[in-house]
DNA sequence: AACGTATTATCGTCATACCATTGCGCCGCG
DNA sequence: CGCGGCGCAATGGTATGACGATAATACGTT
């Protein structure tokens, strides 16, 4: 069962730190104790800690013990982090944040990508729509391919730290995706509008891209708020989280 | 002079793969080598090493060694990442992305911060604010100031992922505000244009937030484009790396 | 020549010892 | 009785040595 003793030394106390079972300020227990707790030598627990640190998630001094930092200084685009707040819960905040990150980054990305994209980046995208078209027509993981397909945009944008938000925005896509092909029909209602960003892509024109991006994102923003605003009613929001748990 | 041994070896290897020296795919020097080149234990080695590849800088493996990863798994939001590019030098490439980043982010984030601010925020940013005046009128340290503003209004958006990249914006900001300075009454003639942004903040308006916001970024961006294409006539342009060197 | 096995280099983990820093409490002095 | 300096001890920081696990490489067998 075990594959590596630092991964999941890492992931289980950064999935504390991030769910708040230690509080922020708060000193997680002392280096013989996490041994202990965890069954792992000090080695190990003392590199995860060192992991933990360069994620911006705690400090630590001599006797002063090992603290967690304000989720301020997280590093909030670290892939680790984005999984453990998954797993913890999407909390309302969570989702917001990477809401506004969306509506900010994803139509300006749109424009880059259309004056930059190149015929590789095309193709790849044009894969990942095919495979959503299928999925409408004859069944399968839409959401793969849709998430596939948003992702390829953004990274065919050629800059590096919008590139690195793609990953982030992983996250919330997938979550988004997921509330939106529960409505009957979504994916079919929703395959043209994003042919429309692909085309304009190929065409080009930075203009157009943005446009139709807006659409599809502002669809997606008030099947999410609708979710949100409902959340005790719908708890099964909560099951990607849990799925990933497994992961 | 060496205060922790755990910094000082995470940075010197980190600068060393940002700055290119080992290439991307290449291997590190074995553990043992590199204890007897940087005169520390395996200990801290493998710590560091730990603590770089929790910022996606490298990879490791028994008997593949310990390689670089390319860049677009680096985690380029990661403050030590930044500071690193910093000193290994503010490449044209580093540079456009910085600013792509900068358009797309700053005023998006306008419109937020006119939205949330709070009292507490705003008088953050008056106080940079009368720095600014005070450095104009009576001389001082303009760009330390127009950086605080900057960053203020940034953190004053209240998403944690827009606050995170006003970090990462930092190196960017620094730089084009060392070189807009050093034109002829740059800071008297920009400070208006920072009042007007303040002011749209302040009166909750977003429109008019981002419309300032704008003609503040386009005034630098043309200025840095221009010394970006007489780059080699203008070498100087490093200096602020070397000066991080020192901090 | 091709395949399987043995070798070996390298990282992964553990255990132990000692150093360095700093918070906290003790003791003495005013 | 209160305050300040001093020392103790808790905790992380570093060093060392040993052994295990893994995978690339080389060797030997068929």
């Amino acid at each position: 069962m075990i594959k590596n003793v630092h991964g999941n030394t890492v992931d289980h106390i950064g999935e504390a730190i991030v769910a708040g079972r230690y509080g922020v300020g708060a000193s997680i227990p002392p280096e013989p104790v996490l041994c202990l707790e965890l069954g792992v030598s000090r080695t190990v627990v003392r590199e995860a800690v060192k992991s933990l640190i360069a994620k911006g998630l705690m400090t630590t001094g001599p006797k002063v013990g090992t603290r967690v930092l304000s989720e301020e200084h997280w590093n909030w685009f670290d892939p680790d982090v984005i999984v453990w707040q998954s797993k913890a819960g999407l909390t309302a905040e969570f989702l917001r944040d990477l809401q506004d990150l969306r509506r900010v980054v994803e139509p300006a990305a749109m424009r880059l990508t259309a004056e930059r994209a190149t015929a590789k980046d095309i193709a790849e995208i044009e894969d990942a729509y095919a495979g959503m078209k299928r999925a409408v027509e004859s069944g399968g993981d839409y959401v793969t391919y849709d998430l596939r397909f948003h992702q390829g945009l953004l990274r065919a944008c050629g800059n590096r730290m919008l590139v690195q938000m793609s990953k982030a925005l992983g996250a919330l896509l997938r979550t988004s995706f997921e509330i939106s092909t529960r409505r009957k029909d979504g994916p079919r209602n929703s395959l043209p509008l994003h042919r429309e960003v692909l085309d304009a892509v190929i065409a080009h024109d930075p203009e157009r891209a943005e446009k139709a991006i807006q659409v599809l994102i502002d669809g997606a923003r008030t099947d999410i708020e609708e979710v949100l605003a409902s959340r005790r009613r719908l708890p099964r929001l909560n099951e990607p989280a849990r799925l990933l748990k497994v992961a």
